[in-house]
RNA sequence: GGGCGAGUAGCUCAGUUGGUUAGAGCGCUUCCCUUACAAGGAAGAAGUCGUAGGUUCGAGUCCUAUCUCGCCCACCA
């Protein structure tokens, strides 16, 4: 054996920059066939995906890791096809998330606010901000090994995509999609917008119940009524009461005097009241809850808002006007206690409303926002998933999708933020407003509508960020321009996400992309699990277990990162990630760096041409089956994506199945030179390349500097590396250049029987050997006996006594047994009968009872296969099952009747 | 309140048209630095697949009920 110059350790550090600047290099990333190409053709279809895109507020973690190794593979697995392939790459502003790090940021290094600042000099800092950031996440995504076309990559604040949310907004606005005015919001008083309600997330935290009395008027009667927030009782207009509730029904159209500011207020009869809870009477307050803003509709209430944008307590207040709303509730419950007017407070488990982004608690409130009415696009989005015309995997994340999609409200996609796309809207002085595509347009329609110039300002909110994340998959082709690009790759393919984000964005994709380009932005919703710790916490930076994935780079490589996400987690399942996997996932892609040296260093060694043509061995016909199994399982597998399966199943064949004893046994047929050599090398190299080309989605690094040092190796060979540039996907490779040698039916079958048996055969063997202590290198005498596998065993010979450790020169090989030796320890295993002349080690009781073990367990499973064929299996089961039954009985039959033998033979 | 998912070896998890004796990694026991790999090799121990019924020749896999945990949606003051 050549000596080679790789090194022992597999050094993905050295390996993976060089790799990835050498893919872009190439072009590797680029479609195979571009409409911005010479020869370009219209008629291929191609595979396209576009990218999650990434904020530009912070950098990558193990969502990124996440979505980019699953979309990676899909993509390679596409490229490697020979399907055009495009991976559209960019980043989403992330109104919100960006401008409060700027905030943070500013005030931290230069103390001052955003509103000290002012717009203009905000948004420059937020886009350098932005390009610092940008750097940062895309330069990690390349890390992660991401295929995408950086050519084409877009950011959703770019002009092009600016233009498009334009374009979106006129368009609904038009159609009457889009309206504005006062309707109860979710507000962050800390930073001072309005959120939609995804934007909500609810927290169960314990507070407190107050109960209090509802005075009526000119009387000295009252109606308990109870609260968590009691400062929301300075806005109350009604006191309600269910309409049969014998206690208080009596009240129903008297006057009650709210409590402090003695503001008289009616007393109101409303089903919606629930007579067990709390003391069956309610208040209401429609300027600060869902409800109650319901109900006050119902009643014709009037609305008051007793907070302002910062949640503080309004003139509408009385006497707490100015106070924040949470001293606002101390100091008013305070007085009523005083005023006599408290009757209790109970401790009480409540769903605290938090802001998504700023962590706070958001208020329900009145404001003046914009909305797109949402109906007339949620029902063919719906029905386009019902149809079956939109995929999702896993499946049942369509009855979420379902359930989301009936119940949808409005949306609120005006935000009080300055970094995001500016609504689109100007006003006149005498309030009337123009929606157009820019200033120019609106002035003239000023001008058209108005009769005269006037002085336009255009509204200061920004729109949603998930308002052009809506967009995305068309907008970065080029939409609303007919491009070359959208008439491509539009509609793309695959939308792959993690389910956390099925109605931020994968709906209003739907939606949006079915309204404005008239299709289905994709056909298939293919949604990871979140990633989580190893206990399945969320990651969180509060408890402290968040992993970076920089440093699970650095440390085991990008290639054991990717493998650990993809074979560790099926679709739409959470993953919980565990350095021990990864490590153990480091092994094996140094497993196949040391599998492929091994190789590289046989086929140096190995005869460059062949005299003749040789049969196939066993061990080459058996892994040959195999791979060719692994391929048609890989390629099925892919094909309903379940790409973790299918990387089980390639990691168990290339450690379990080629490792461990197909090279063990190629060493043997190196070793014996000539034809036999040059064939095995071949194979090996063949194996190994197959090997490599179904893990190359999963790992994309360790395989493409494996197979560049593969090809060079069999540079000055015959053997058949395929000389193509690009890795092409092994399902049409195997037939189309490499036709199978063996012509006989049902070889395959055949040959994975045959060694199964020697498996089994040199296991049984290694088994009795470690039970007896004997010494790993010392051969051992041993004589075989079998009727049914003579053949095989005399044409194994060599591979049995290297696996096994038996001494070549003292091994007989026998159809029947003559005579039984002296002295000797039987062994059964399957159809074969082995026994050891090992006097010294031979203890007859221990034998015996071993003996006993072993038909015991075969009279089992003789019972159990007799009553399982007797039963209507037989008649029932597919014949291929049964006769499979059948073998194994016979089987144990055989070594059952030799079992017997062998222990009336060793006597008492 | 409505919906969804999970419960398989000590731990973390695979297991998709129902079909051998249910698998992997880590951990554990014994042996081995054998010329691809000690980030390795060989052998081994370890599970009545949450529980109870049902369908079927056959159920971890399908159906029903039930328990436990988790998530999402709606938000009863």
């Amino acid at each position: 054996m050549a000596e080679s110059t790789l090194p022992k350790t597999y050094d993905f550090k050295a390996t993976e920059e060089r790799v990835y600047a050498w893919w872009e290099e190439q072009g590797f990333f680029r479609p195979s066939n571009d409409p911005r190409k010479p020869g370009f053709d219209e008629a291929k279809k191609p595979f396209v995906i576009s990218i999650p895109p990434p904020n530009v507020t912070g950098e990558l973690h193990l969502g990124h890791a996440m979505f980019v190794a699953m979309e990676d593979l899909m993509i390679r697995y596409n490229r490697m096809k020979g399907v055009p392939t495009l991976w559209v790459p960019g980043t989403d502003h992330a109104g919100i998330a960006t401008q409060l790090k700027v905030e943070e940021d500013i005030l931290r290094t230069e103390e001052v606010t955003r509103d000290e600042l002012g717009r203009d000099d905000f948004l420059k800092r937020t886009w350098s901000w932005k390009d610092k950031y940008h750097g940062i996440i895309s330069k990690q995504i390349r890390r992660l090994g991401a295929s995408c076309d950086w050519s084409r990559e877009r950011f959703t604040l770019d002009e092009g995509l600016s233009k498009a949310v334009r374009e979106a907004f006129v368009r609904l606005y038009r159609k009457g999609l889009i309206y504005r005015g006062p309707r109860l919001i979710n507000w962050s008083p800390r930073l001072r917008t309005a959120v939609s309600d995804l934007e909500v997330e609810y927290s169960e935290e314990e507070g407190q119940l107050y109960f209090f009395k509802y005075r009526i008027k000119d009387s000295s009667e009252f109606i308990p009524v109870a609260t968590t927030r009691p400062e929301t009782i300075l806005g109350d207009t009604a006191v309600a009461v269910h309409p049969k509730d014998e206690r208080y029904k009596k009240y129903i159209g008297a006057t009650a005097l709210v409590p402090i500011l003695d503001r008289e207020i009616p007393v109101i009869g409303d089903e919606y009241v629930d007579r067990e809870f709390g003391t069956g009477a309610l208040k209401i307050t429609p300027g600060h809850d869902p409800n109650d803003y319901q109900i006050g509709a119902r009643h014709k209430l009037p609305i008051i808002s007793v907070l302002d944008q910062a949640a503080q307590i309004r003139a509408e207040g009385g006497p707490y006007a100015g106070m924040d709303r949470f001293e606002a509730r101390k100091t008013l419950w305070a007085d009523m206690q005083a005023a006599g007017l408290s009757i209790k407070t109970e401790r009480y488990m409540q769903r605290v409303p938090r802001s998504q982004r700023g962590g706070e608690i958001v208020e329900p409130m009145i404001s003046t926002q914009w909305f797109v009415t949402i109906k007339p696009l949620a029902e063919p989005a719906l029905a386009a998933v019902d149809s079956g015309r939109i995929k999702i995997v896993p499946e049942h994340f369509t009855k979420v999708y379902r359930n989301w999609m009936e119940n949808i409200q409005d949306w609120c996609i005006s935000r009080q933020l300055w970094w995001g796309h500016r609504i689109p809207v100007w006003y006149a002085p005498d309030g009337s407003m123009f929606c157009a595509y820019d200033e120019e347009e609106a002035r003239a329609e000023a001008k058209r509508t108005l009769g005269k110039e006037v002085e336009l300002t255009q509204d200061p909110d920004v729109l949603d960020t998930w308002f052009s994340s809506g967009l995305w998959p068309f907008s970065t082709l080029g939409w609303p321009e007919q491009t070359e690009d959208l008439k491509y790759f539009y509609p793309t393919s695959v939308l792959e996400t993690g389910y956390d984000i099925l109605f931020f964005w994968v709906a209003r994709m739907i939606m949006m992309g079915l309204e404005f380009t008239g299709e289905l932005p994709f056909h298939t919703v293919y949604l990871h699990g979140l990633v989580r710790d190893e206990q399945g916490r969320k990651m969180s930076k509060t408890i402290g277990n968040v992993i970076d994935p920089l440093e699970v780079m650095d440390k085991y490589g990008t290639d054991a990162l990717r493998f650990t996400l993809l074979v560790g987690s099926t679709p739409g399942q959470d993953v919980n990630l565990s350095l021990e996997k990864v490590a153990a996932n480091r092994n094996f892609a140094n497993k196949l760096w040391n599998a492929g040296r091994y190789v590289i260093g046989a086929l140096a060694a190995a005869p460059k041409e062949k005299t003749g043509d040789l049969n196939w061995t066993l061990a080459d016909a058996w892994v040959w089956a195999r791979v060719k199994q692994l391929t048609a399982s890989s390629n099925r597998l892919f094909e309903n994506s379940q790409y973790g399966e299918a990387g089980r199943q390639i990691y168990e064949f290339f450690w379990n199945d080629f490792a461990d004893w197909y090279i063990e046994i190629a060493k043997l047929q190196l070793a014996e030179g000539g034809d036999r050599a040059f064939k095995t090398a071949d194979l090996l190299v063949r194996v190994l390349d197959l090997s490599l080309r179904l893990l190359h989605p999963f790992t994309p690094f360790v395989t493409e500097e494996l197979w560049t040092r593969l090809k060079e190796a069999a540079l000055d060979h015959s053997a058949n590396i395929n000389p193509e540039k690009n890795a092409s996907w092994p399902e049409a490779l195997i037939i189309a250049r490499w036709p199978e040698p063996i012509a006989q039916e049902g070889w395959e079958d055949f040959n994975l029987r045959n060694f199964a048996i020697l498996q089994n055969l040199v296991r049984a063997i290694r088994n009795l050997r470690a039970e007896k202590g004997i010494k790993p290198g010392q051969r051992i005498i041993a004589h075989l006996v079998s009727q049914e596998c003579y053949n095989l065993l005399e044409q194994e010979k060599a591979a049995l006594t290297a696996l096994a450790q038996l001494d070549p020169a003292q091994l007989t090989i026998s159809k029947t047994l003559k005579e039984r030796p002296e002295n000797t320890i039987p062994l059964v295993s399957g159809p074969v009968e082995v026994y050891f002349p090992l006097s010294g080690l031979t203890d007859p009781v221990e034998e015996r009872a071993r003996l006993e073990r072993e038909l015991k367990e075969a009279s089992a499973q003789i019972q159990r296969l007799e009553t399982l064929l007797a039963t209507d299996f037989a008649n029932k089961a597919p014949a291929a099952v049964v006769l499979k039954e059948q073998t194994r009985l016979q089987g144990f039959q055989s070594a059952a009747s030799s079992l017997e033998e062998q222990l009336k033979a060793i006597g008492d």
